[in-house]
RNA sequence: GGGUCGGUACCCAAGUGGCCAAAGGGAGCAGACUGUAAAUCUGUCGGGUAACCUUCGAAGGUUCGAAUCCUUCCCGGCCCA
């Protein structure tokens, strides 16, 4: 539940915690997990803003920063406001659009309070406090000239067009790569020296998919200024199929709790697979080694009280949404999806209003009664009216949490819990309200 | 530039004048079973209550009738230059 302070902390070494939690993936050298646990270490993580929000996706690194930081190494969070003009070809399959320079910048208005928000930013934090930087003040001005005489004459065509990231595009020929996006992993690269040279920043996280530009900016730290610098990078995270986790059927699960509740983003976590919620809970919660493998036992022993997906879906939810709104959504949750319809009062739903999507209507429009499909189709939780008939024909269509059969059924005031909210249900998983207005 | 094969619904992929809103698989969605899990099974899977309407790369044409035949165009694979 909580998260440990410095001092149990201290029991564990740093890397031996890295392990644990299955954070290692690749490392650059060998002595980097030594190197963890004896000396204070400037670390860095680049996050593009190509969203006006982070998503769940972004959370490892992050939470990695901020674990390196409990063990008192100073992280560098680097914005990547010049890196997001030309696009990451890692991880892509076909060539990005580009972003206009109004679109990062408002991105950017979105990104920086969030990552403000995990990191310990104060000068209490003392001389780990974390740093943020934006690389557009030393991408956006760097000359073409100085550019190709200072660093791309230290990397050689070969090099580059043997990364994974650029040869998995190069061999599919109806994809291609423009030069544009060939050249990104040189100005990460260029951001690594530059934050080697300003602040001594040794170490780069990132996720697997992120290890050939890492290395770029290893290479020319070696070659430009003879220092040494290191990568470490974390498993992809994916779900029990196999594929992306922090994908939802409608895109991305975000940290803004405007573009995903915290409702949706706990109950996205809730229904994490028994198979891979142990990892998730190791990448993701600052609980500790026997925390885990305490949850991990009961997972095997009784499966079906799901302490572990509960667990992972409160941490989570409280670390980016603080603890009150977990509390309340919690409650929402029970409440919900509860099987004993009398839990389900007007005052609850009141309470999740901000939580769950949710339309008013007005009085008048169902006086006369309202159709279930109408209501369901008017919602967006029935993609069509045909769509809303097939649910409703095949038992998935909920008023109250009682199921509706008849799809001539007329929604009537009445159905109103205290006059004000009723909720409409597709399925197990989609809720949404409805609220009287006088 | 020449030759050749191809472009079908969210994806893969059958269909080659009427029985085609279009086989099959995957994904998705709903249900059963469960534990708001996985696996499995069932149903559904362009829109419309229906009559019917809109779809098979694009535009024209032939025909009573076209995804299927013809013409032009656009896009892609492979081979040759």
């Amino acid at each position: 539940m909580e998260t440990q302070g410095q001092d149990k902390r201290n029991d564990f070494l740093c890397s031996s915690d890295f392990s644990f939690r299955n954070l290692i993936y690749q490392v650059s050298a060998e002595e980097l997990p030594g190197l963890m646990d004896r000396e204070k270490l400037c670390v860095y993580a680049g996050f593009d803003p190509t969203s006006s929000s982070l998503h769940l996706g972004n959370l490892l690194q992050l939470c990695n920063l901020k674990r390196l930081q409990e063990y008192g190494h100073k992280p560098i969070v680097v914005l990547g406001g010049g890196t997001a003009m030309i696009g990451d070809p890692g991880g892509k399959s076909a060539e990005r659009r580009l972003l206009s320079t109004e679109e990062i910048e408002e991105n950017i208005q979105g990104v920086l309070p969030q990552l403000e928000q995990f990191l310990d930013f104060s000068s209490s934090g003392g001389t780990n406090s974390a740093l943020l930087v934006n690389n557009a003040s030393w991408l956006n001005d760097l000359k073409l000239t100085d550019f190709l005489r200072d660093i791309g004459k230290h990397m050689t065509v070969g090099q580059m067009v043997a990364k994974e990231s650029v040869r998995s595009r190069i061999e599919r020929p109806e994809q291609g790569i423009s030069f544009t996006e060939f050249t990104y992993m040189l100005l990460q690269g260029y951001d690594f020296l530059q934050l080697y040279n300003l602040y001594g920043c040794r170490v780069q996280l990132g996720g697997s998919d992120q290890w050939g530009n890492i290395t770029v900016g290893i290479d020319l730290i070696g070659k430009i200024v003879g220092g040494k610098a290191f990568g470490l990078t974390s498993p992809l995270v994916v779900k029990a199929d196999g594929t992306k986790f922090g994908k939802s059927e409608q895109g991305a699960i975000y940290l803004d709790k405007t573009k995903t509740t915290p409702f949706a983003l706990y109950q996205y976590l809730l229904r994490s697979e028994d198979e891979v919620v142990g990892d998730y809970l190791r990448y993701f919660t600052f609980l500790d080694r026997d925390t885990v493998l305490d949850l991990d036992h009961k997972r095997l022993t009784d499966p079906k009280a799901r302490e572990s997906q509960q667990m992972l879906a409160h941490e989570v939810c409280s670390f980016i949404h603080g603890k009150d709104e977990t509390e309340k959504v919690l409650k929402a949750s029970k409440a919900l999806y509860a099987d004993d319809i009398s839990l389900l009062t007007a005052d609850i739903l009141e309470a999740v209003a901000a939580d769950v999507p949710k339309t008013s209507l007005s009085a008048s429009r169902c006086e006369a009664g309202l159709g279930i499909v109408d209501a369901l189709e008017a919602t967006g939780l029935a993609k069509s009216r045909k769509d809303a008939r097939t649910i409703i024909g095949q038992g998935g269509a909920y008023i109250n949490n009682s199921r509706i059969n008849d799809d001539r059924h007329l929604i009537q005031p009445g159905d109103f819990l205290d006059g004000r909210y009723l909720l409409l249900r597709r399925g197990r998983k989609e809720v949404h309200l409805l609220e009287l207005s006088r």
